[in-house]
RNA sequence: GGUCGUUUAGCUCAGCUGGUCCAGAGCGUUCGCCUCACACGCGAAAGGUCGCAGGUUCAAAUCCCGCAACGACCA
């Protein structure tokens, strides 16, 4: 059955069908053994829970349009999906759901409840991966991989082992990111700072019996049961007699030391300090110093615990208030100020994390580090845009070790397992782990019950994705050898720390390799107002009703359109129409290559010629008209630009090029002309020829713009070249670039002719000549070879400028009753019965001034000795040649004035 | 506080190694058109002292210095 054009251009049923076409034909697995050239990108791995947001829809679109380019280009190109398993989110949301049966996660125990999540994984885990195919992502599917999969476990469990062996992971007592909500510890990366307006209280300490106190400025008076010094700046003279001496803790009655340390900075608040060290990481180093003693007085949720005596059980926010009840009742506070400053709040939970004191792993970064910033410096690895490389720099040079353990029941379990002695190991299995602690087979042994942190499983993923330990001990694998090091990371900058830089780290150590050749940053999406879209603040729609509404085709455009790399996309978003307005760039220009298409076919339907095969061009570059020679030339330099904008990480650059190729220059004038040519062909074996020529132009568009408007570009292919269903553009080669076909003075001689196109209509418009009255037309050129050249245009111009009988010739005389123009010295003459004199003498004395005033630039240039003595050759020349024009058409110009 | 980025038409942004740029596009606005591919369209027009101030240069939106505003990251 033939496929037919409708009129506009619907997406969704198209889209929908590819897509399960493409998946059904399964072409874009991948061949490790392939001996064509590898092209591999690693997926950023979205969380379990995650729905799509507009981040992902740019990140993904990005990496698609990479993917096909690249598939289009020769490659074998391969594209590893899949999901991490999101630790505090994931059980968040489990223990949410049990909560609702009023069950909790004590309740069912640690596997019973780790089964619950895995349930709820295999029922909604791949909510995001099957979103993602509305877009029309052209991942590998069939290597999609979760980071608690087998294999990659088996792999975060071998690494673990392996830098615990080398010490490079340990155990210690530290001041952590402790999260209250989700009661786990964080890492550095997972806080967000915040400015918060809170109040400085200024507190009496009273010097020990005595009527006399110091004056300790605090932010968070619920700490001060905590407290184990006051500490003043050794350079103080206010305070320096009393360093040694001792002050009474209010409320809590403990006579605590006043010591002298540079931390307290003099002119902050009164110059006097509480030194806090279970409850402030600064307190801790201050302590640290002073070989203080660390007092809890929180409990792991953020309640106070007994020593805060009547308050304990309190949450630390209504304890601070019910403190100050009670500091004002008894006279304790000195006074009360406004105070902005910065507090750590959970990325994840939102809740300001509490510093808190406990015994956690931690990985040591700075050997790790060493050699990933090298690769970075050294450009074996390259950041776009490149500014990213100094933020990487910095974070790299002040690395701190990372915090990998979680209180939590999912995730990676950490593999160390303790003896009764109190010995422990990291080890694969108990067995394992007595032997290396020397035990016998018997002994007693518990395994650690904290997990890792999520980000230890995902820095692995350039290597669990292709297999690498899947069962522990595999060092080599087909993909490793064909698709390491992948050629192209894409990500959001927000996960530089979090997961590109450890990635290297990790790759670097036990590959000896980099994970990535390339990375790019991509823009952060924000809303009219300049706030980034996120859920929380209620700012996005769903991209899935986006893309319903207009198609995934005209979003991927649309983004990839308004995404300039390094910059953030600023887009207006009505979230209660749940609609995005720009979006119809992508739209519209969906449906006007829909209809050019429509247009193509139907003059190909109108003209069969028996015997003629369509799409096989029999011309001869000779022979072809100066619009057909001018388009060839703008394709390939259209093509030429694509390669250039794709090499340079330009996606703005590359949809900005296909839009106004194939809507000024291919639609607006081009089709516009084959019309023409058609309309005044006297032969049918010209009309075909020509009609092949035209298919073969927009099959080159269509594999130009396939990567990044997969659906339509498809759909269009298979109507043109009734291709079964299971052939795909996406499986052809991409144009080739002849740069024989880039020919400068064929586009100037067609630029020459769009001007006086223009010239005309604008003359037209503005004479108000009825945009379907044909008017006699007559241009005067200022020599022969001009004078040939627009005969040979001379349908073109009828058609194009609505002109009834056309008379080109050398230095013809003003018709009666005309109006007249000029454009680069061609006069212009249109006749009319009636010529507007007042309006008519506006129009040139507008344009007489305009050209005064260039000239005298142009003069005043030229005039300059300066100039004509330093300028290149080139640049005097050019100047010269458009003063001359310029005078001669201003000569012309005044003429016509003085003839109305 | 430090580092980086941004500032060009009403809005969103191009403008790459300084000259072919009397500064461009899309949206919006105004005018005219349902012209047989497309009104999700066609044609025309209005709209800008390129954030401010200095400098380099024959020549600056473009390079340099300072300032201001906004934003991001780090502390």
């Amino acid at each position: 059955m033939k496929k037919e054009f409708q009129k506009v251009y619907e997406a969704q049923e198209i889209e929908n069908k590819w897509y399960g076409t493409w998946q059904e034909t399964n072409i874009f697995k991948s061949d490790s053994k392939s001996k064509k050239e590898a092209y591999s990108i690693l997926m950023p791995p979205p969380n379990v829970t995650g729905i799509l947001h507009f981040g992902h829809v740019l990140n993904i679109t990005l990496q698609d349009l990479y993917i096909r380019w690249k598939r289009m280009n020769g490659f074998e190109v391969c594209w590893f999906p899949g999901t991490d398993h999101a630790g505090i989110a994931t059980q968040t949301k489990v223990e949410a759901e049990l909560q609702k049966e009023k069950l909790s996660k004590n309740d069912l125990g640690r596997e019973k409840f780790l089964e619950k999540v895995w349930d709820w994984k295999n029922k909604y885990g791949s909510t995001i991966l099957k979103q993602m195919r509305h877009l029309g992502v052209s991942c590998d599917w069939d290597r999609t991989l979760f980071t608690m999969d087998e294999s990659a476990s088996n792999a975060v469990r071998e690494v673990f082992i392996r830098l615990f062996d080398e010490g490079l992971i340990y155990k210690g007592k530290r001041i952590i990111n402790w999260s209250p909500l989700a009661q786990t510890a964080l890492s550095d990366e997972e806080v967000e700072f915040k400015e918060v307006k809170e109040h400085l209280y200024t507190l009496r300490y009273y010097f020990e019996n005595s009527e006399d106190y110091l004056k300790v400025a605090t932010v968070r008076p619920e700490t001060i049961f905590g407290d184990l010094a006051v500490a003043v700046n050794p350079d103080d003279i206010r305070f320096k007699h009393l360093v040694g001496k001792k002050v009474i803790v209010p409320l809590a009655n403990r006579a605590i030391p006043i010591i002298a340390d540079s931390y307290a900075d003099p002119k902050f608040g009164t110059g006097c300090v509480k030194i806090t060290p279970a409850h402030d990481i600064n307190d801790f180093e201050v302590g640290k110093r002073h070989n203080l003693e660390i007092l809890n007085s929180f409990n792991p949720d953020a309640t106070l615990n007994e020593l805060a005596g009547d308050f304990k059980g309190l949450e630390r926010f209504k304890a601070r208030k019910e403190i100050l009840k009670k500091l004002k009742e008894k006279e304790l506070i000195e006074k009360i100020e406004d105070y902005t400053h910065n507090v750590g709040f959970s990325q994840r939970g939102g809740e300001a994390v509490e510093p808190f004191v406990s015994s956690q792993w931690f990985v040591d970064m700075k050997s790790l580090a060493k050699p990933a910033l090298e690769l970075v410096r050294e450009g074996k690895i390259k950041f776009h845009p490149a500014h990213f490389t100094k933020i990487y720099e910095h974070w790299m040079e002040n690395i701190r070790d990372w915090c990998i353990s979680r209180q939590l029941w999912w995730g990676h379990r950490i593999p160390v397992y303790y003896a009764e002695n109190g010995d422990f190991t990291a080890a694969n299995s108990e067995e394992e782990a007595r032997k290396k602690l020397g035990l016998d087979q018997n002994a007693k042994l518990e395994q650690d019950p904290d997990v890792l942190d999520t980000w230890f499983s995902s820095w692995l993923w350039p290597l669990t994705t292709m297999r690498w330990l899947y069962d522990g001990k595999t060092e080599n694998t087909d993909d490793l050898a064909k698709f390491l090091p992948t050629d192209l990371l894409v990500t959001a900058p927000d996960i530089i720390f979090f997961w590109v830089a450890r990635m290297i780290m990790v790759t670097h150590k036990f590959k000896n390799e980099i994970p990535f050749k390339n990375v790019y940053f991509t823009s952060i999406i924000r809303d009219g107002k300049g706030q980034k879209l996120s859920k929380s603040l209620g700012n996005s729609p769903d991209p899935i009703n986006i893309i319903d509404k207009y198609g995934a085709d005209a979003v991927r455009f649309t983004i990839i359109f308004l995404a300039p790399l390094g910059q953030d996309i600023r887009m207006d978003v009505n979230v209660a129409e749940q609609d995005i307005p720009s979006m119809e760039i992508g739209r519209n220009f969906a449906n006007k290559i829909w209809n050019a298409a429509r247009l193509v076919q139907m003059k190909s339907d109108s003209i069969q010629v028996a015997g003629e095969k369509k799409g096989e061009s029999i011309f001869d570059y000779s022979q072809l008209s100066l619009a057909d020679k001018w388009i060839l030339s703008r394709l390939h330099s259209t093509i030429r630009s694509v390669n250039h904008s794709f090499e340079n990480f330009r996606v703005d650059e590359y949809s900005k090029t296909l839009y106004d190729f194939i809507w000024r220059d291919f639609c607006d004038w081009w089709l516009e002309i084959f019309k023409i040519q058609l309309a005044e062909s006297e032969s049918d074996l010209y009309s075909q020829s020509l009609i092949s020529f035209a298919l073969n132009l927009f099959d080159s568009i269509l594999k130009l713009l396939h990567p990044a408007m997969p659906f339509i570009t498809e759909e269009i292919y298979h109507i043109f070249n009734s291709l079964p269903d299971e052939k795909s553009i996406s499986m052809e080669k991409a144009p080739l670039l002849n740069a024989e076909y880039i020919n400068s003075e064929i586009e100037q001689k067609f630029e020459l002719f769009q001007m006086l196109i223009d010239e005309i209509r604008s003359v037209r418009a503005n004479s108000n000549i009825a945009a379907n009255q044909k008017i006699p037309l007559t241009i005067s050129c200022k020599n022969t070879e001009q004078s040939e050249f627009f005969n040979s245009q001379s349908k073109n111009i009828q058609y194009l400028a609505k002109s009834s009988e056309l008379l080109i010739g050398i230095e013809i005389e003003k018709p009666a009753n005309s109006l007249s123009s000029v454009v680069r010295e061609l006069e212009i003459f249109i006749q009319q019965d009636a010529v507007d004199l007042e309006k008519e003498q506006q129009r040139l004395k507008k344009e007489i001034e305009r050209l005064e005033r260039n000239i005298s630039t142009s003069e005043g240039k030229l005039s300059n000795e300066s100039f004509v003595a330093k300028a290149p050759e080139k640049v005097i020349s050019y100047e010269r040649e458009k003063l001359a024009s310029m005078k001669e058409s201003l000569a012309k110009l005044k003429q016509m004035f003085s003839n109305l």
